[in-house]
Parts: C-alpha cells; structure tokens; sequence
DNA sequence: CGAGGAGTTGATTCCAATCAATTTCGGTGG
DNA sequence: CCACCGAAATTGATTGGAATCAACTCCTCG
C-alpha cells in the first residue's frame, strides 16, 4: 500500500506512514468509486464537509480566491495526504476549493469515525496534532514568504514544490506536473506574466529547460540557491 | 480570573474561556516570578521548548525575521492566550522569538504536564486541536493577504488588530498599544515609511485620529470597509 | 479546421521600497 | 530642571520591480 512510502517530502509529510497498521484499520477508509479528472472540484469553499478525505492517487490544489478574484493555491495534496481536516476539527464550512491537478483518487473517512478515533487513540490525536503543526508551520513561513520575497524566489520556490510533489519523469527528466502557468502564479502569489518571464530567465540562464509546457530542472542547486536561507 | 472573559476576540481565542475550572485545575499552572518588560524576550528562535507558557497579563509579539533581517510579526498573544505550544507538540526549536510589548507576566506549563493532559483528556485535546486548527485558518488567511493586498489595506488591518488586542484608553479612546510604527509595519508587512505615510493618510481622511504616538480610531466603521471582504 | 485557452512578449504605469534628511520625543545624567 | 542623546517619527525625492494592458502566437481538442 503507498501510504507507507517513506520519502522525506519537503513540504507534507505523508500522515498515513506514521499510522500503525492497526490504527489504519480502524479507518474505516472507503474508496470512493469516482476518479476526478482534472479541474474537477472536490469540495467547495463554503460547503460544510462531512467527512475527511485521503488522496490516494493525483495531486490535489487547495485553492481560494483574494477579493480582486485572484487565485491562490494554498497546498499541494499528494498521495497520503489528508484534505479537509482543518475544517473538520474546527466544525467551519470549507474556506478554499479543492481540485484535482490530474486523474485523482480519493479515500473517504467518515466524520464520526474520525473523531471516535481521536476520542479513543490518544496517539492518533498526537499525530494529527503534529500534522496540524507542521501544516501551521508551513503556512506561517509561507506569510514571510509572500511578504517579503522577489517574484524570482517566489518562483524558484514554487519550481522546487513542483518538482518534491510531482516529481519527474523517468525518459526525459520533466517534473510529471499538468499545472499551467497560471497556476504556478497562483501558487507563488504572482501574475501569470510575471511567472512566464521569470521561468524564461531560468531557461536562459540554463537553470531550467523548456520543452513546451515541459519543465526540466537541470540545475537543481542554482534553483534552491535561488531560494535563499531555506527553512527544511 | 480574567481567563474566564467571554468577549469575542477578532484575531484569537481565549483558549483557557473554552476550558472547565477543573481541567484548568489540572494545568499546574505555576507563575513565573517575573515581570517581563518592553522588549524583553521571553524565548529565542532557534531554542528548545520545555514548557508551555500562557500570557497572564500583557501582550507578546511572536515574531521572526526575513533573510534580509526584515522582521515579521507572526501573531500577537494576549492574556489566555499560549505560547510555544506549536513548537512543543512538533518537537521543534522555537522558530520565533516571542518578546513582551508591554508588561507582561505569564505562566507555564511543564512540557510533562501538558503531554499527560492530552493523552488523559481527550476533551483538551480537542480543544487544543481546535486551536491550531484556527491558527492555521488565520495563517492562511493571512498568507493571500500578504500576497494580494495594499499597503492600505494591510495598514487597515493592523489597526483593527491592534484594536482588537489592545483595546482602548477609556479617557483619550487611544489604542492602548505601545507599538512603535516599525512594529506596526511588521504587523502588516510593510515598510515603516509606508507604514507612516498611510496611518497619516488615515488621520487626514479622519478616519483615525494621530495624538502623538498614540492612534484614536474615529470612524471605525470606515476603517472595516478598507479592509474588503474581511473574512470573521 | 475553427475556436478558445494557454503561452509569450512588449510597452507602460504605478505602487511601494529605498535612500536621504530633518524633526520630535522620551529618557537620563549632570 | 535642563541639556543632550539616541531612538522614533516624519517628510521628500527617487528608483525599481512587478502589475497591468495589449497584442499576438501556438497548441489542442472537439
């Protein structure tokens, strides 16, 4: 089962590899019988969720829109990763939209079972704690970021999520993302323009390659250089 | 014990107002015996958490600093509020250094005493869990703030947070807030030349009134509507 | 094969940072 | 009590980065 994958993701950590066999069981996961297809919107913001949802194959945007209607992508969900718990915990409607950025699949846990867990595993209520702190640390991290940082860090930085998430293909090294460019914008708090001409300059300085909408990372180091004082 | 104040703080929420007198009993809540001044530091980025503090009077700011030594303040915690909590449940260096704003006196919490409450009351743990859920809610929030809005708007929003937080002078209708305009500007995440430019430009439109140092918000329902599509 | 969305490029504007200089204020020691 | 010092506040001039506006090309997919 590929929740056990044990990578050390930059930005999520897979919850389900921190989970004992056992406490996975009591899940009760329930595949739901549905593949998103891209740009399809798992949860919108203002409905009020139900239940916790698990990726279990595809990337999924948590997005939400400024009031000029500019996107923002607030995460990225990959395999493993938990979706609408937030709202969950704090019994509020969705705040951002979730869509899925290619062919998805998704597990359901039901809200009771969800918080009997909690109830009833100490240890389970701990690791959600951990997710939900490092979830704050991320996002705390992320308001210096977008207060502070050139539209070229913003992009080196969203280049780098891209390729942890995504990761790149076996023939011809592009990271395996169907994100556009806007939403490479959206996820760097920048306008589409501006994210072109920048992922332009890497490709002449050679940081990166362009093939069609393809990008390839060829210099991984003058990237993450670019991001400067990196928090791990 | 002012712990048990009801008002509906916009920012934050009194932590210890959602928690029965007996699990508060169970805190061991042990004061600290002293009193930290302007600009003390209560704890360093980078430093070890062994315990959980509350503020008992005053106002902290948790704040961290760019790579361009910029510094951002992260959140402002007042009497109820916790400090550190996110750091010691990620088993994590503080990332942020807290310093008193004004005179403050906390409490704390043993580390061993605030793990043994989680795992015995699964009704505190709920309640911390809803904490960082909101933290987080206000984190991301602020994360599209950041990367969408005005210097105008996010100078509007700093006041109504010093408003919130600080309250005003039952004489003069002030701010009770002791932050320097720098500090303002690191609220929003703005230079202080532009932090002052626009609290001058609020003052001529009449929407707050400058007396000294010390800001009277005159026309607050003119303040709200700077900040568009304020999100309760 | 047409249409519309995505990508690209250039020109222009403008907001806010930066740089620079001056004033005000609060505290402190003589 | 006053003079003085350094920090904070203020104001002005300039710069620059990124948004905006506009036009065009290139896919791709129905």
């Amino acid at each position: 089962m590929q929740f056990f994958k044990t990578e050390n993701k930059n930005t999520h950590f897979c919850f389900f590899s921190s989970l004992t066999r056992e406490q996975i069981a009591q899940l009760n996961l329930e595949e739901i019988n549905k593949t998103f297809k891209k740009g399809e919107v798992i949860f919108n913001e203002g409905a009020y969720p139900n239940a916790l949802y698990v990726v279990y194959k595809g990337v999924v945007k948590v997005h939400m829109y400024g009031d000029s209607g500019k996107e923002q992508i607030i995460r990225l969900a990959q395999p493993g990763d938990l979706l609408g718990y937030r709202s969950l915990i704090s019994n509020d409607p969705y705040r951002a939209t979730a869509s899925a950025t290619e062919e998805t699949r998704l597990f359901k846990i039901p809200k009771d079972t969800f918080f009997n867990l909690i109830k009833q595993n100490t240890d389970f209520s701990l690791k959600l704690m951990k997710l939900l702190s490092d979830d704050l640390k991320n996002a705390e991290r992320k308001v210096i970021y977008m207060a502070q940082k050139s539209v070229r860090e913003k992009i080196a930085e969203a280049l780098l999520l891209l390729n942890d998430t995504f990761g790149i293909d076996e023939n011809n090294f592009a990271i395996k993302s169907k994100l556009t460019r806007k939403e490479i914008g959206d996820i760097a708090g920048v306008t589409t323009e501006s994210t072109i001409r920048t992922i332009s300059d890497f490709n002449k300085e050679n940081i990166i390659n362009i093939d069609g909408k393809k990008i390839i990372i060829t210099d991984l180091n003058r990237l993450k250089s670019e991001v400067k004082n990196k928090i791990a």
